[in-house]
RNA sequence: GGGAGGUUAGCUCAGGGGUAGAGCACCUGGCUUACACCCAGGGGGUCGUGGGUUCAAAUCCCCCACCUCCCA
């Protein structure tokens, strides 16, 4: 048998069952079992490359919760662990810790290592393509390490010999199989279209990427001729934009402009002639109420100019600088085509905020309106706050350039998707609104392609024409049995390798994936869909997607939009969302704030139960204000557990005769009858919650009880217990303490599984049992044969009198050994009656003689059962 | 501008038509054969403002203010 420790050392305990779960692997998933019984969890794959923080350690926590619960009650368990490792944050972090760039006109260089502190070098090297992608895996695998390191020591019950990561082989063919199956269903599409841009990392974004900042822009009033006589005045904040004008528009119902409809306005400077047309986009209020339309300003002008079928003049590059343009070429038609081109020239090349400045100064020059006198530019430049569009992860603004890019439907499946939401059980049950509104919102199709190098590549070539230019709308897939492939090695079926890049060959795509095209197939890439039926059919769709709610719109949104086209499915039945963990000054911990906690300290110095506890505190979908002090909260608890059960097993100890420890037939006494009807309740009530995803209204409602199990019960039974004859009263209590704590320990196994476990092992565990996290949920019918109460207050008149008792001693200061001379008791009937059968094991706690108790018939007091009157014995005895 | 959530004790938060709750912090006692990482006790809030419904509102409804987030 083990001997009980006496103090709990957290460090040495959770070691040790760290290493004991995984040898005795009781957390893998069985695959033979049927879905039914299995419990299935979508786990978020962090982005390795991201800052480790307390945020990380609460929501994964709150899906350990889940978990543990299901297992108890018996469910097979699917958790797996999956890393997201590909995306522009890793190619971010491994050009800045390395000090490298990608250039893929490069060679592959086998004999090139990265240099570990080359970040700190003043000068870039660059690497090739293949050498960099190597690099990034280096990097990634490190930092998966890191994570790994965390989850073990939180006691994740994850299963770890499912893992994946999201750049790896398998991930690659799911992707890559996915997106031949929306090549078959018709949902995919590559078009040069106008797409946002982000022209420092020189790539394309999806909608779901941009965020709104607020910027103090500047408006520029300028003057604009009409063709036949007269002027007109538009305000715009991007007058770099104006040989990019393609229209001038006002609402149709302004009757300002309404005469002006169909004829041509001239710009200045570039003296272009545009149309001046009606569009429903011009707000009457704003400005002067007429604007030009540029190709691109914003997202409006796209809009429009789609339905336009005006010409495309392109001004904007790849990388941000206004491009040359060839005046009096089309589309660039003008009625002073040198003044223009003189114009022009003076910002080509430059930055868009450069040009802005030049613009706005030949604006303002003496003749800058071709054919009208004065200056274009009418009054000083008026500040003005604006939304400006950015990419998530950028510092300069998006541009719309028009690029080729891969992208799904998902406009015209608005309402499918909504249906599909709706299908799903969200909890908290208002963030579904979150998912509805951004579906309902959508005014983009899904870009899928981006220009970056680690990521998984599209399975896609196309033919090269005679002239030696892929012909994009000639693609060759790959078969779906080769997959996955890169195209940039491997050969399009029917083609040799020397046909790669020549005329009447082939070319491969270079692009890469979006990585929420791979991460929005997590349930797919767990159940293996498309290669291993029978696996996928005992884990899809899933029970639970955990995740936080800030991405509802990218994560869960494009899981949702997947599933529905690939299978018609929603992909789980239940979003749990975790709130955030905010900083004492309730702002949300960011790297760019410098206010991020890390985890590490937190767990050696308060032990891992701890922080679980803290985490569990939190509701779902609350956010949290970050607060040391409920670590401290939780150490204590799991202190608790541990002296507590210490005591219980001591009494088990001096009890156990022949018989062993007596069984629950021998619980006759009626404080203990009481006690269970208690547990009964707690249980019943820990059950519903969990049933609910409510961990924390589980965690309150166990712990509180615990607690009063430590202060209350024990304190009353405990004399009992200690009695040296094997009596019923004594078997009684001995056999409560006994099943009490077994399913205490049982129901706080989730939030503290290290001392519980521990706790476990001195004396529940068997060969049948071994584990706490195995041993089963408790179930009230555990005790159906151990009768009810015949009072239910029975309990609370205990505690009262009891309590009554304390109080009067430490008032009075004095120890609470302290013996009473006199205890009159007065209450109704009822509650004397329940109070009666208790009142030896409450005379023998209080250390109260029997023959000095009168109890008598009375009124209750305000809010009590009983009118309590203790006096103290004037000295304490020898 | 639209939407969601929140505002309860000094702090962190539960609760949700029927006498305001917990823990922490604070104060006062107590070495009590599980635990001083403990135990007992105490003070402390007109539940953001203003209306309304009701016998009764912190709780339901409306307005407003402030905070956080999402979307434009």
């Amino acid at each position: 048998m083990v001997e009980i420790p006496e103090k709990y050392e957290h460090h040495e305990v959770e070691d040790k069952w760290r290493q004991q779960w995984e040898k005795w692997g009781i957390y893998r998933w069985d695959p033979t079992l049927p879905r039914e019984r299995t419990f299935v969890v979508d786990t978020p794959p962090p982005t390795v490359s991201g800052s480790l923080h307390v945020g990380h350690v609460f929501s994964y926590t709150h899906q350990d919760l889940i978990v543990r619960y299901q297992r108890m009650t018996g469910k097979n368990i699917a958790y797996p662990m999956g890393w997201d490792d590909n995306g522009l944050p890793t190619e971010r972090r491994v050009q800045n810790l390395l000090g490298i760039r990608c250039n893929p006109a490069l060679p592959y260089d086998p004999s090139w290592r990265p240099d570990p502190e080359g970040g700190k070098r003043k000068e870039i090297e660059e690497v090739s393509r293949r050498n960099f992608i190597e690099a990034c895996g280096v990097v990634t695998a490190e930092d998966e390490k890191a994570f790994e390191h965390l989850w073990r020591h939180l006691g994740l019950s994850l299963d770890w010999t499912e893992q994946y990561a999201t750049i790896d082989d398998h991930c690659r063919r799911i992707s890559q199989l996915s997106f031949l199956d929306l090549v078959e269903r018709d949902e995919v599409y590559n078009i040069e279209s106008p797409t946002m841009w982000d022209i420092d990392f020189k790539t394309a974004v999806a909608q779901a990427e941009v965020e709104d900042r607020p910027r103090q822009g500047l408006f520029f009033d300028i003057r604009f001729g009409i063709e036949g006589g007269g002027e007109l005045l538009i305000s715009t904040t991007r007058p770099e934009l104006l040989g990019a004008c393609i229209a001038v528009v006002a609402h149709p119902d302004d009757e300002r402009y309404q005469p002006l409809f169909g004829k041509v306005a001239v710009t200045p400077l570039y003296g272009a002639r545009v149309p001046i047309v009606a569009a429903e986009h011009a707000d009457p209020e704003k400005g002067t109420g007429i604007l030009m339309v540029c190709t691109f300003g914003d997202a409006m002008d796209v809009e429009w100019w789609k339905k336009s079928g005006l010409a495309l003049k392109q001004l904007i590059s790849r990388d941000g600088r206004i491009l040359p343009a060839a005046i009096g070429e089309a589309p660039f038609d003008s009625v002073d085509v040198a003044a223009a081109q003189r114009a022009h020239d003076e910002i080509s090349g430059l930055f868009v905020s450069k040009a802005k400045t030049r613009i706005a100064e030949l604006l303002g020059e003496e003749g800058s309106l071709p054919g009208w006198d004065g200056a274009a530019l009418v009054g000083e430049p008026r500040p003005t706050d604006q939304m400006v569009k950015y990419y998530e992860k950028g510092d300069r603004a998006l541009e719309f350039v028009p690029t080729r890019q891969w992208f799904v439907k998902i406009l015209e499946h608005k309402e499918a998707l909504l249906a599909q939401g709706d299908k799903i059980q969200w909890h908290p049950a208002h963030m579904k609104t979150r998912y509805s509104h951004w579906v309902e919102g959508l005014n983009q199709d899904w870009c899928i392609s981006r220009q970056r190098y680690f990521g998984v590549p599209f399975p896609v070539w196309y033919v090269v024409g005679a002239d030696g230019e892929p012909d994009f709308a000639q693609p060759i897939y790959a078969d779906t049995s080769s997959l996955p492939v890169d195209p940039l090695t491997d050969t399009p079926p029917g083609y040799t390798d020397d046909q790669r890049d020549t005329a009447g060959g082939f070319s491969a795509e270079p692009d890469v994936m979006d990585t929420w095209a791979t991460s929005s197939l997590t349930p797919q890439i767990q159940s293996h869909w498309g290669t291993d039926d029978g696996r996928h059919a005992r884990l899809f769709p899933m029970d639970i997607r955990p995740q936080a709610h800030d991405i509802i719109r990218t994560w869960a949104f494009y899981t949702i939009v997947k599933a529905w086209m690939h299978s018609g499915e929603i992909p789980w039945y239940h979003v749990i969302l975790s709130g955030w963990i905010l900083d004492p000054d309730r702002k949300k911990m960011s790297k760019s704030k410098g206010n991020v906690v890390t985890p590490d300290d937190l767990l050696v110095e308060f032990s891992s139960d701890a922080v679980r506890y803290w985490a569990a505190r939190a509701r779902l979908g609350t956010d949290t204000t970050f607060d040391p002090a409920v670590f401290k909260i939780g150490k204590r608890l799991s202190t608790k557990v541990f002296n507590a059960s210490r005591f219980v097993f001591m009494q088990l100890e001096g009890a156990v005769g022949d018989g062993g420890t007596p069984g629950i037939e021998s619980i006759t006494e009626p404080l203990d009858l009481a006690l269970v009807e208690r547990m009964r309740t707690v249980i019943d009530q820990a059950t519903r919650a969990f049933e609910a995803f409510d961990y924390a209204a589980a965690l309150q409602v166990v712990e509180d009880n615990f607690w009063s199990f430590c202060d209350h019960y024990l304190e009353l039974v405990k004399l009992r217990s200690y009695a040296d004859e094997d009596t019923p009263g004594r078997r009684s209590a001995v056999a409560t303490l006994s099943w009490a704590l077994r399913a205490f320990l049982r129901l706080l196994a989730p939030f503290v599984p290290f001392v519980t476990e521990e706790v476990w092992s001195w004396r529940f565990a068997d060969a049948d049992r071994p584990s706490v996290h195995t041993a089963g949920w408790p179930e009230s019918a555990e005790v159906s044969s151990v009768p009810r109460p015949d009072h239910d207050a029975t309990y609370g008149a205990a505690v009262e009198v009891l309590t009554a008792i304390r109080g009067a001693k430490t008032k009075a200061q004095k120890s609470l050994r302290w013996p009473v001379a006199k205890l009159e008791i007065s209450g109704p009937e009822r509650d004397r009656s329940a109070l009666a059968p208790v009142l030896e094991d409450v005379l023998r706690a209080g250390n109260v003689d029997a023959d000095v108790v009168v109890v008598s018939d009375g009124p209750s007091p305000d809010g009590q059962r009983f009118a309590v009157v203790v006096e103290l014995a004037s000295e304490m005895p020898g």
